[in-house]
DNA sequence: TAAAAAATTGCAGTTTTTTGCATGTTTGTG
DNA sequence: CACAAACATGCAAAAAACTGCAATTTTTTA
């Protein structure tokens, strides 16, 4: 086994159960206890883990590197995809927010479609551009390299004066009373203004973020007409917003 | 069995299994370990895999398909970028042409150098956003993808109002009488813009591309301040480049 | 088509990396 | 404070990697 498999492998359990210890993982690893602590000392000093006695635990409060996020909740996002896209019709022009659920949703986008993607993510951009009829419009700005998206004003102006058929957005927190809502305050004003240029707002949200509300609020539940959630669409846990004109698919 | 063949089964192999052994692999392949220690050195250097003492890891970290192996002559790219490197100092703002060169350059500019850099590259662009104290802006556009770079009238307008300390433009064509030339009439537009809204023009050029004129015109040679290019700056090839003010490295 | 140049490959000698072990020190716990 | 577990350090063996070189093959050039 290379080292660098190894510390893949201590990095992948410590993300899974916060710790791990050195006899342990030597045991399960089949090499001396002395590789063990040197493999986490060596962790250690690129800052990956917090090196303990006895073994070592997940480095908290760590930005996240865009790669790792995308693997989180991979599943749910596929399944959100795949429902997505079927409302992707030839022709259209279509608005892309930064999530990684879009990034999902533009790998399934099928050959024959022929549409126009406004998009403000380099992997999004990137994953496009590999598709063999559609035209991608990248929005540009200030990089966030952490999200892998451009941000700032010349953005949101761009995107309010621009118009399009639909409109997919990513989020993590929507809610009854509170609507749609975005911990990022510069992100809350991108999807405002996605949602300002689109004829019809489709928001993709992992099931157990439903009803969770972040600090910046960006439109009403009335603005919305569709959501598009990794399980059933009779769920209980949709009940409430069944009073409203919008779709659960 | 070919050099070449032996590359394409290092790839499948990665891409099934994840890694590589070189032991392994030199059985497998029936040529010394010498020999494929090589490969993996060329298949590293092209940015395909991830070498590692003993072998190599599948390189997980390309969102980007954009296919490295069809990059030309990437040796001589590497050691333009070497010298260009050497241009930037700390605190300028840059503006980087979508060429494989300007992509070699982003990633070897240290990381202690802060600084900003305008780029309308998406390969650029995700490279850069590895750098711990770079600004990117993104210059947005209809993306071309094939080469993965935005064009179009917007970009145009916004570099003429940009305002950089220098320039790097990735070029095939430049001539004593022509000037610097593009075959792409719209890549030629985006060229001069990014010269006018310069302080400091560095064009960089592979040494067997240089008195070679393209179709559009970008500018005469007098508006460049160097040229950067793979071999000996005291090459007679740039004899006739001396009588202007401009610096050969 | 023959000579020259360049690329490819294996080998010997040397250096570096990785790993386990022995030895002594530090740490946590009752 | 005792004592076992965990740790650090130095060392040595094995594996892997690097270097220069020569033999061979392929490509270019005249």
């Amino acid at each position: 086994m290379l080292k660098q498999e190894r510390h893949q492998i201590i990095l992948d359990k410590l993300k899974i159960s916060k710790k791990v210890l050195s006899g342990k993982l030597s045991e399960e690893l089949l090499v001396s206890e002395d590789t063990i602590r040197r493999d986490l000392k060596e962790l250690e000093s690129k800052d990956l883990i917090y090196k303990v006695h006895g073994g070592a635990l997940l480095k908290e409060n760590r930005v996240l590197s865009y790669d790792e996020r995308s693997i989180a909740d991979i599943n749910e996002k596929k399944k959100i995809a795949e429902k997505a896209v079927k409302l992707i019709k030839d022709g259209q022009v279509i608005i892309m927010s930064g999530s990684s659920t879009n990034l999902e949703l533009a790998k399934i986008i099928p050959p024959e479609i022929n549409a126009t993607v406004y998009t403000y993510s380099i992997p999004i951009a990137a994953q496009l551009s590999h598709h063999p009829s559609i035209e991608v419009i990248f929005m540009g700005g200030k990089l966030n390299k952490a999200a892998q998206v451009t941000v700032g004003i010349d953005l949101v102006n761009f995107i309010y004066n621009i118009s399009a058929d639909i409109c997919f957005i990513g989020t993590e927190g929507i809610d009854i009373s509170r609507g749609l809502t975005e911990p990022d305050w510069e992100v809350s004003h991108i999807k405002k203004s996605m949602i300002h240029a689109s004829n019809y707002v489709a928001i993709m949200c992992i099931s157990d973020k439903v009803m969770s509300v972040k600090r910046h609020s960006v439109v009403p539940i009335q603005k919305i007409d569709a959501i598009i959630s990794d399980i059933d669409p009779n769920d209980p846990i949709f009940n409430d917003f069944r009073d409203f004109d919008l779709t659960i698919i």
